[in-house]
DNA sequence: CTAAAACCTGACGTTGACGTGAGATGCAAG
DNA sequence: CTTGCATCTCACGTCAACGTCAGGTTTTAG
């Protein structure tokens, strides 16, 4: 496949699908005249790409991941690594619930104000 | 109290209260050689915005939302922003747990590995 | 064969929430 | 008074994941 396919397919930009050659996350042989071409499964490989960054990892992270998820390699401390990042996603998730309960409050209070918001103690 | 108590007691730094002061999201009174003092309720403030940052609203939406959670007043349209950015949260969350899960794939694929990941269809 | 579409490599721009000095001033203690 | 930490105001630096523009090349459709 073009990258222009690859990019309509998994709906990022070509722009970004370089910038994850950059960054060793997504290789590519090169047609004659230097043009990128990739096998189909490039598509999934983009797709769980965008997965981990949707998750927070940065691209370091994402680049040790990713062989290990193709290979079922165990490089040492990945494991760790893996429950770390977990862990953080964990966290994001309780800190983003609290915020939205807070956010809730808010609307509450905006569609039908009570007296202590009135005369906040906070 | 002055900045650096403020600081210490909400755990951001001196250079965040600054530029929540630079973003008007935090008022100060000034001494007369010009330094900033807080009154005690700057803590509580402090902690509200954070969380509002965490939740990925921009300090221009922090700037919306902070006079309405201490005075209920409702500005036309906020409501629906507030909305808005509540909608984009649950999605955040959304993305999240999915990320998690994906992620607890690869951890599970990585303590065992199973015969299609030592078989890859690339 | 030609024109247009797709692609290439740099390389600088963007955004947000601060970090990080530099150099000057304020303020409380001895 | 003076030492010394806290604070002040610029103002440039950072980081990540790309966006975007420039100027040139490859591929494909007709």
């Amino acid at each position: 496949m073009r990258i222009g396919e690859v990019a309509r397919e998994t709906g990022v930009s070509v722009r970004a699908l370089r910038y994850y050659e950059e960054q060793d996350l997504l290789p590519s042989e090169r047609s004659a005249g230097g043009q990128r071409r990739y096998p189909a499964s490039a598509v999934d490989r983009v797709r769980l790409i965008q997965q981990l960054f949707a998750a927070g990892l940065p691209s370091r992270s994402v680049r040790e991941v990713l062989p290990c998820v193709y290979s079922g390699t165990v490089t040492p401390g990945l494991l760790d690594h893996l429950e770390a990042e977990r862990a953080r996603i964990s966290e994001r998730i309780t800190d983003l619930l609290a915020a939205r309960d807070r956010l809730d409050t808010v609307i509450a209070n905006t569609r039908n104000p009570p007296a202590e918001c009135l005369h906040p103690r906070d």
